[in-house]
DNA sequence: TATTGGTTAGTGAATATTAACTAACGTGAT
DNA sequence: ATCACGTTAGTTAATATTCACTAACCAATA
């Protein structure tokens, strides 16, 4: 696991910051140091070159991911509380950081080099087989209903989850997305239970 | 509604293409001409600058999406029925062209110019009053479940469908969407019944 | 005194776009 | 039938701008 200076960890939420407001498109080393107040070249002080950056957004995004999952994990708890939590930490996470909204679930920005789309498809793997194996739990336990495949039920949830962020984004986060949320939660949680 | 020669066409076809491969990033004046196999400039007799290619393309999808709802609406069926052709008419859609289906959910791409993101928000809009008038119709036809409101339930409808034509798309459009997308709307169908 | 993190001033390559020109074609008057 | 004239769709060459990145230098600090 790398850990970032404190200047790296600036480039990196300014990087995060630049692709939600204006696209990936924005993301240059101009605009990064333009909003640091400093120039060009000192970026590089930071980080070899624009690749690692991205680069470091995205084993930033996989660091947390994995400890969100380890954590919800390690919570003895129903599968469908676990599920809730990791819910509603997600929408906290966006709530505090809304850039961070913007860039996670937008696979395609880091479409255009190999390496990079590799990783998303790792972090998007591992994510799938969490939440797989949470449903699956709560299919044994006889928590949710068994009459559609866990793969499905998956697919619903994070969808629903996944847009219901992307609205939030797409309207400038002109609504209370804890609050929506926790609604859109209840909600599926009907529709899952047995 | 702007109607477009054949060159045009085929520029907003490949440029979808283009963006569908290598990101947004990627679709150059350049690249565009290099595919059709003309000189740069040559493009320029077609279009006056390139934010009108990618106004084209929006325009496009605009046009289709009204046809398509137009089309739901006339036909005199069940809520539930009308919302299945809908579902199976995008997956038939996607499948005929793959690069579509990378950049119709991905609002993203559009995101570094108002004019775009504006329009990017009127067929979202257009599309999410479709849902919603439909969904409306089925919880007073007694067709779906009404304890849940309509609002969350599109969400949930909408969701699971972008979500299983990303999936589709990032790998590599390597299984059958009609198939698995008419498998995951039986799902749907039972979640939201009454 | 060596390291860290900054500066200014540059580089070459890529970008969208424009200028100037041309070949091929269609049409209406002679 | 032929010529004059305009249009369409292309070309090559050049433009200004932006891009990521580098070299050389400087000041504070450990």
């Amino acid at each position: 696991m790398t850990t970032f200076t404190e200047r790296q960890k600036e480039i990196i939420n300014i990087s995060i910051k630049l692709i939600s407001e204006k696209g990936i498109q924005q993301l240059t080393i101009k605009n990064i140091a333009k909003r640091l107040g400093i120039s060009e070249p000192a970026i590089y002080r930071h980080f070899e070159n624009k690749m690692d950056i991205l680069q470091a957004i995205l084993s930033n995004f996989k660091a947390n991911n994995e400890a969100t999952i380890k954590w919800i994990y390690s919570i003895d708890r129903s599968a469908i509380e676990q599920i809730e939590m990791m819910f509603l930490k997600h929408f906290k996470k966006f709530t505090e950081n809304p850039a961070l909204a913007a860039v996670i679930f937008s696979e395609e920005i880091f479409q255009n080099d190999k390496k990079l789309s590799n990783q998303i498809a790792v972090i998007m793997r591992l994510n799938q087989e969490a939440m797989l194996s949470l449903i699956e739990k709560g299919q044994v336990n006889n928590e949710f209903r068994k009459d559609i495949p866990k793969e499905q039920l998956s697919l619903i949830i994070m969808g629903a989850l996944r847009l219901i962020v992307k609205k939030w984004k797409l309207s400038n986060y002109s609504f209370d997305l804890e609050k929506e949320g926790a609604d859109l939660w209840k909600s599926i949680k009907i529709l899952i239970k047995h």
